[in-house]
DNA sequence: ATATGTGCAAACTGTTTGCACACGA
DNA sequence: TCGTGTGCAAACAGTTTGCACATAT
């Protein structure tokens, strides 16, 4: 948990203090006003433990680029298919109509992914500890 | 909707007689039994068009390739970070809880995407026409 | 010293695109 | 013939990775 490098504590603060769910180019951007000479590798390869420890959250829209989110608790995202910005949600039942009557958001597909472990892989893992 | 070329046609076909939300890779493999010569920016072409006109649903679960639903209805995505699977699940209220209860799918993170256009947007474009 | 992290740049790979040709209306 | 779709291959771009060096324990 402390073995934070510089690099790395400078990576997630910026993401911490956005929400505008950036790219890893976004984030190398804001990064280098802090360490200049940080490399673009560097942030990818942080931001890619940071995702898989579950520090942060990584998010595809199908823009070609991976968004991060320093928020890793659970919420719904509006990402608009014109701007193609990606706003947060609360998570809420019946989320489809609420998001269109409270925020003006007009929804016309949304996909929800679950990541996890299915229940055969989780049995395997079982037998092989 | 009757401009269906011997192409799309095929693509269609593969892509609704499967449920494992495959690749524009796999599609391809598959078309090419029936279509031997077909290329692969024919596939992603359509593939590309499809998902835009709302015919099939195009996820991005990270896995560095774009996936591909012949079912455009709205349901949630099981994606298993062990095997890289999608798997279809009902979109239920408490979904999350009722998920690694019903299939035995245990999940961590989950991503709820909605797709649309958001307030600023559409008020953007009214004002044009 | 030992393991881990970094900077740099080349390499990788899924996807896109320009162009000439084919096909249907 | 005119517009749209295709095959082919080159190009693109976001991301990954090998390597030598730096850093912390």
């Amino acid at each position: 948990m402390k073995n934070y490098s510089r690099q790395r504590e400078a990576i997630i603060n910026v993401l911490r203090s956005t929400d505008i769910h950036p790219t890893a180019g976004w984030v190398y951007e804001r990064v280098r006003e802090v360490i200049p000479n940080i490399s673009l590798g560097t942030v990818y390869r942080n931001l890619d433990q940071l995702s898989k420890s579950g520090e942060i959250l990584s998010i595809s829209v199908g823009d070609g680029y991976e968004h991060f989110d320093g928020n890793s608790s659970p919420h719904a995202h509006l990402h608009c298919r014109k701007c193609g910005r990606i706003a947060d949600a609360p998570l809420k039942n019946d989320f489809l109509a609420a998001a269109a009557l409270e925020s003006g958001f007009i929804p016309d597909t949304s996909v929800y992914i679950v990541y996890g472990v299915c229940a055969e892989c989780n049995a395997k893992e079982k037998e092989i500890n």
